[in-house]
RNA sequence: AGAGAGGUGGCCGAGUGGUCGAAGGCGCUACCUUGGAAAGGUAGUAUACUGGUAACGGUAUCGAGGGUUCGAAUCCCUUCCUCUCUACCA
């Protein structure tokens, strides 16, 4: 969320922005924005001055009760009762303002980052970088759906039966796989500098406002009626609201989280052949990274992370490419995302397997993160995320682009953490 | 899940209707004292919004939300959390 702050004192910075992002109404809505800002400050010094009053009278009205004044202090009693009608009235209608103000708030997006090109879609995505030898394969080569069952290692009607679509089982080999790579991307993070952490599945709904799936994406996530909870869509939710309401030293920066988490999602309205086998799941395993990070510092470590990935991506010899992502592709709180993709060789196209965001104050700003500069202020810190890495789409990749005539070789360092190197 | 107790500032802890944003202590900061340090002394030490160039004001906040009252940390209701005992359980 924005600060109307932000807003006020940088219109034209906002508006230019969410034009990038063909966010419609831009103009309307800040304007809307403006005005019940200036209401609600105008209705709020007014409820001030009347409560200011009100405290006043009190206060003598107690002074006459202690002297034994009955007749001055009921005298002063009925004129309190005038001003305790208008400041009903002006705490009405500042609480109606306060909200409406709110529900603009909630529906503006991000500002994007200067270097975020102006898009209306995926295909407006900027390619920044490549790595990696596609390999070619023959022309038995079979998407990891069909590689999958080849080698009973995941098992879909299993999980359809027990669940439904997009719950897959993963069986031996393939549960031992998925195994070593949560191990070994959470080794590689803490290796970086990250700090390893075990949190909820299901957080309130609080957490999931904080980070910014609702109100916006409420109906992408599981709720649990009963009590009011849902389950995580990724393990940002809880590990970034660790540090809601926080007001940390600037000596605390940066701080560096890492976590596996289960994710749930509904999916809602995703169909056909491009959700096929791991494509796109209603429950899948990710490692996550999260960065609480000073507002001067935010950018370089995003770049830091996505090295950090690159790096896991390149000793797992998987071809990748980096995304800038477009105004219009760009997360609705994101600032800045890099994608990352995978080329699925047997299916022939890329899949997103990390994205790297900073939020600047965005986040933060919901979760009352902040940290004491130095002149003593509190200001809201910058939050980051990325997914180092999202299990499912990283086991396709290497199905599919490892695979052999004889059966699937494992990756070189994955070898010591799964105990065998290769799948028959 | 049942019964009881309780949630106050960075921490401990007083406060059961009036000048209480909140005693006292600890901690922290600055200054004084000292050759230096400790001890001692003095002052300061929450957050948000808001008015003002500033100095300095105003409002709100004693788990959260609502209510009673001229006035609520204090009384009433709802709710969340913690602790103890019982029950249950990995």
């Amino acid at each position: 969320m924005l600060q109307v702050q932000f807003i006020r004192e940088n219109k034209e910075i906002v508006l230019n922005g969410l034009t990038k992002r063909n966010f419609v109404n831009a103009k309307t809505i800040i304007e809307n924005v403006l005005n019940t800002d200036e209401n609600r400050r105008a209705t709020q010094t007014s409820l001030d001055a009347i409560l200011a009053e009100s405290n006043k009278l009190s206060k003598e009205i107690g002074g006459f009760f202690k002297s034994g004044e009955l007749q001055k202090a009921n005298l002063l009693k009925e004129k309190t009762v005038q001003l305790k009608e208008q400041s009903k009235q002006l705490s009405e209608k500042l609480n109606e303002l306060s909200e409406s103000l709110q529900t603009l708030l909630y529906q503006i997006p991000n500002v994007p980052h200067k270097s975020v090109k102006a898009g209306t879609s995926e295909e407006d995505n900027e390619n920044i970088f490549s790595e990696g030898t596609i390999p070619v394969l023959g022309e038995n080569a079979l998407p990891h759906w069909e590689l999958a069952k080849k080698y009973d290692i995941i098992d879909f009607e299993l999980g359809t039966k027990i669940t439904g679509a997009g719950f897959p089982v993963y069986k031996g080999k393939g549960a031992k796989l998925q195994r070593a790579l949560i191990n070994y991307f959470l080794d590689k993070n803490i290796e970086a500098g990250y700090k390893e952490f075990q949190v909820p599945h299901l957080v309130n709904a609080e957490s999931a406002t904080a980070t910014g799936q609702l109100p916006d994406k409420e109906g992408q996530m599981y709720h649990a009626s009963e009590d009011d909870l849902y389950l995580i869509p990724t393990g940002e939710v809880p590990i970034t609201n660790m540090f809601r309401g926080d007001l940390i030293q600037e000596s605390d920066f940066p701080i560096c989280c890492t976590g596996y988490t289960p994710c749930f999602r509904r999916e809602a309205g995703s169909y056909g052949a491009h959700v096929r086998g791991l494509n796109r799941l209603h429950q899948f395993d990710k490692v996550e990274i999260v960065r609480i990070e000073h507002p001067k510092n935010s950018y370089n470590a995003l770049d830091g992370m996505v090295e950090h990935i690159k790096g896991i991506l390149r000793e797992l010899k998987l071809p990748y490419r980096v995304l800038r992502l477009c105004g219009g592709d760009t997360g609705f709180t994101a600032a800045l995302t890099f994608d990352f993709e995978l080329f699925s060789t047997a299916q022939g196209r890329w899949l997103e397997i990390s994205s790297a965001s900073n939020f600047e104050t965005f986040q933060a700003n919901r979760l009352k993160l902040r940290f004491k500069n130095k002149e003593g202020k509190s200001e809201l810190a910058h939050t980051l995320n990325g997914s180092s890495l999202a299990l499912p789409r990283v086991l396709a990749g290497i199905l599919e682009n490892y695979q052999t005539a004889e059966g699937i070789k494992i990756p070189e360092v994955l070898v010591p953490y799964c105990g065998f190197d290769f799948i028959t």
